[in-house]
DNA sequence: ACTCCGATTGTT
DNA sequence: ACAATCGGAGTA
């Protein structure tokens, strides 16, 4: 069950691998697709992140996995990821689900990695926060999470003060 | 061809 | 606070 996510809107966002380029290029391609299909990129030469392609052709929106609660597999998930927390964090999420770049522009309706729709989540149950790692637009509040759920990287928010973003202390 | 640096994680 | 580690994107 998917628990945390951030938005990243294309070429309008500054913080998004589809800003300020003219069109597709060999990573974010698929991006520019239709939506349901995976971006699968490499990070710090090490870990791998994963985005579900959103919005109609030619958008270039995604949206990228932070954290998930397992709900079963622990066993394989731990056996993946050798230590826990198994899937807290966009690399340990594709680390733990097997997640490579060899599922670039899978059709997520298809096996063997499937995005399936779960339960409605009360407004009041969702935090909002600025995106964690960013530079660019680091003040837009583009990160969505489960209060309280096990999974979620990290619930307080930015860590710096400004607070100026949407917390999720209200609502 | 060359340099810079990142949508991270784990250790010091 | 800092290292690990490498390919994408921009510059020359």
């Amino acid at each position: 069950m998917i628990v945390e996510t951030e938005a990243y809107d294309g070429p309008n966002d500054p913080a998004s691998h589809a800003a300020t380029l003219r069109g597709p290029t060999k990573r974010n391609a698929v991006m520019f697709g239709p939506a349901g299909f995976s971006y699968v990129y490499r990070i710090y030469g090490m870990h791998w992140c994963m985005n579900v392609v959103t919005g109609p052709e030619g958008d270039a929106g995604a949206v990228l996995l932070r954290g998930l609660h397992a709900m079963e597999g622990q066993e394989v998930m731990k056996q993946r990821r050798g230590c826990e927390p198994l899937s807290t964090g966009p690399g340990r999420l594709c680390e733990a689900l097997g997640i490579t770049g060899e599922l670039y522009g899978h059709d997520l309706r298809e096996e063997p990695l499937r995005l399936q729709a779960g339960w409605a989540v009360a407004h009041d149950m969702v935090g909002i926060s600025t995106r964690i790692g960013v530079s660019a637009a680091a003040d837009w509040p583009y990160r969505f999470y489960v209060l309280g759920a096990s999974g979620v990287s990290r619930h307080p928010g930015p860590t710096k003060p400004s607070a100026t973003a949407t917390e999720g202390s209200q609502e």
